[in-house]
DNA sequence: CTGCATCCTGAGGGATACTG
DNA sequence: CAGTATCCCTCAGGATGCAG
């Protein structure tokens, strides 16, 4: 399964962080989580278009080893579980907020070059 | 050589600034221009002990392509290149600087956990 | 509904040798 | 010095099927 490896020694803290944060689709829960407080595994599933179970799975379990994600499970039939973040992650969301505003500067340039080239053409 | 695919289209800002950070030496790099100004190859290889050169051309490559990274070629025997990062790459730099503070946190944290751990047994 | 087990692929990355 | 060119391998991630 997801083996988990590194988790240290680390060079620096970006180092350090992007280890917790790389993976395809960790950010982009993150983000759900923070933006929803509390979702459910099929909330998440819907809300990230493409993902697979496995990764779902995969990357949430390593998120809560990494401290970042509580999963709190309710024994009822059908099962329910419900993921939100911890302290940790959300003070992991706000060190991204940054990368994120940069990112979507970055998107905008990337459109206006599209649009100078098929102009171009 | 170096598939350079992606590049959008990207879900949110997080998405496109990972796209460009992500390789394994990119925030060092980043880290090393910012910290030196300028650096040749040489130095960039020293400054990064462990990366492969094929690993650092086809980084720098793709940060150039990336817009973060100037390549300034002197026509000379030996030959000469000196690397620096551009507007783009320092504000790049200033987006990471909070996730490297977390992730300068997290560190801490676990290596707490850890000295935990060793004084348990 | 919320997962776990399995198999498989492809891209990212390492090692090594060669060149202008 | 500053790269190219090749070969190889690992492993994150996708597809599918089964289970409590």
């Amino acid at each position: 399964m997801g083996n988990r490896n590194r988790r240290g020694p680390y060079v620096c803290g970006i180092d350090a962080a992007m280890d917790v944060v790389s993976g395809k689709w960790k950010a982009l829960i993150l983000w759900e989580l923070d933006h929803h407080g509390v979702r459910r595994f099929a909330e998440l599933r819907r809300g990230l278009p493409g993902v697979s179970e496995k990764m779902l799975v995969q990357h949430l379990r390593e998120m809560e080893d990494d401290g970042l994600v509580h999963r709190e499970v309710y024994r009822e039939v059908p099962p329910r579980v419900e993921y939100s973040l911890t302290g940790h992650g959300r003070s992991l969301n706000e060190a991204l907020a940054p990368l994120g505003e940069w990112g979507r500067g970055r998107i905008g340039r990337i459109g206006a070059e599209r649009l100078r080239v098929e102009a171009a053409r």
